[in-house]
DNA sequence: TATGAATGAGAGTTCATTCAT
DNA sequence: AATGAATGAACTCTCATTCAT
């Protein structure tokens, strides 16, 4: 399954051939489909897990709401250290966001998840007394999107601490 | 090549294929091949005429300056627009920047193009005595890449208006 | 189509290969499938075409109606001249038929084909006083069936001339 | 081996895979080797068995020759029994006498155990001053296969009782 | 200029066969 | 004796590309 992430993020679903995943994972094309039935089904265990994974390492130490400006400042890091630590995942992930015509269902999933910090994030703002907390959220949101697309596409030219207290600065 | 701009963007580059693209243009399979050499010269041209139009596009009205907050206004409103004129372009051009396997040539113009912006906003941000410019910059491109992938993501239900002028706010 | 009735009457359908199929037209693999959608489709066309054939020879001179000696013998010869000049039709049909996961569509267009022929018989049977015109005419049916078996088998052996002048002594 | 032989009739010999056979059997997959070379060998001893069978049984209460009309009648009911009990066996023998690329080796067992048999029936149309015992011995070979086809394809409608009768009033 | 029939490499998938356990 | 994970050749089917027309 790392091999797969790995061949999925780097080639998209369709540039990705199930002969390169089973050498990245070092074994033969045919035993892929002990594990799993289909190319199709194996992206959809990948992503299933990977979410699993996310909501998981994110759920760790928070109880679902933000109370302070530190509470706001380790939630934005948190993000941040997920996105680095699963950076093929959410490459892959935004990747397939952008295509209408593939996994379907997965999108579903990925919209409910969103909605959630959307709405913890919203909360907050609410809290702080912000004009439009709604629009402040959304904006937010999508500071992280560019966030973690940016951290894909150059990880190592991107001033990330500094990027985070000027965000914490603006937002919290 | 609005015709291959339409697939390419719906399908992917792997995905796409010179049928769908060709049936889409209303012309034969075939004579595709007389204006392009492969289905890779295809993304190339398609690429550096998008890249092209996008710059008319903002340099149209602009100096290449931004000395107001006005401007500023005036210049992500502009940005805006073009993401949303242009969104397949847009699309396409963030799938592929996502994969490193694809049209590499590519990768280098892109980053090039916005490289220039984020000067011309690093200088604004000097200018306005910014902390720390060269972050304000940076975050300033993450809010423009996370707004163009939630513009193409999910456009109908983002309140654009609401959030430009919370970005205005926090940023001009 | 030529082509792919020698193969899978030679091979059956498992044992058939587009590969086989196309080399025995001499052409591509891939060009099978701008005229046939897939092998199971092939089959299908195959088959229906091959019906339609031997429908349109039998009728050609007849009225559907057996009224003497004479025109049974004339209608048994018919049928086995059938048998011989599309030899791998019949047994590819035969082979077909025993086999109850394959082409259950086929199934039932064979099978009324079929029961229309013994209606005839069984009408020609009643009209010369047979005791049981109903078994007399599944067993004419039957010695049909057992001579294309055989005829398929090892057609130079087989005395086919003197078994049409016995079958005509024993049931016309 | 009778896991093997309804495996093989349902679905032919390409159709059938070593897995179905081994799950059909109850056992693994592997142990199949430790019994049986290959899926071919496999093949061919289930055939040599079947044929070994049913020539015992056909042998079990006659001396090999045909005296009287009794005996003939005798001799063609044991002939369709057999056809009943071992139905998946000669569905599957008849597929593959049909098919001359499998089991050549098979072909020549087959023909050397019919041809026996319609030694003992010309004998017995000799006997009985057939104007033609050869062309007549052929025919009720023809019969007999022909009710071997009808019975393995629709077992269930046919009218075997009746047909014997007729068959016996024709060639006893 | 324009077509789409034709090609064949390569994709996803299956399965006879092997082998460590 | 028994298992089923593992292999890879061979299968069906797709598609970028070519070319006669």
């Amino acid at each position: 399954m790392q091999a797969a992430l790995k061949v999925f993020a780097n080639h998209g679903f369709n540039g990705a051939t199930i002969n390169l995943i089973a050498k990245e994972a070092g074994i033969a094309k045919g035993l892929m489909y002990t594990y799993y039935e289909s190319k199709e089904q194996l992206l959809d265990e990948l992503l299933s897990f990977g979410m699993q994974k996310a909501a998981s390492f994110l759920y760790e130490d928070s109880t679902g709401k933000l109370e302070s400006k530190k509470e706001f400042a380790a939630s934005l890091r948190k993000m941040v250290q997920l996105f680095l630590q699963e950076a093929d995942f959410w490459r892959l992930y935004t990747m397939l966001a952008l295509q209408p015509n593939i996994s379907e269902k997965f999108h579903k999933e990925a919209m409910a998840f969103l909605q959630q910090y959307l709405e913890v994030y919203m909360a907050y703002f609410k809290k702080k007394k912000s004009v439009n907390p709604m629009a402040e959220a959304m904006l937010f949101g999508s500071v992280l999107d560019g966030l973690m697309f940016d951290l894909m596409v150059a990880p190592d030219e991107y001033p990330i601490e500094d990027v985070i207290e000027m965000i914490i600065k603006k937002f919290a």
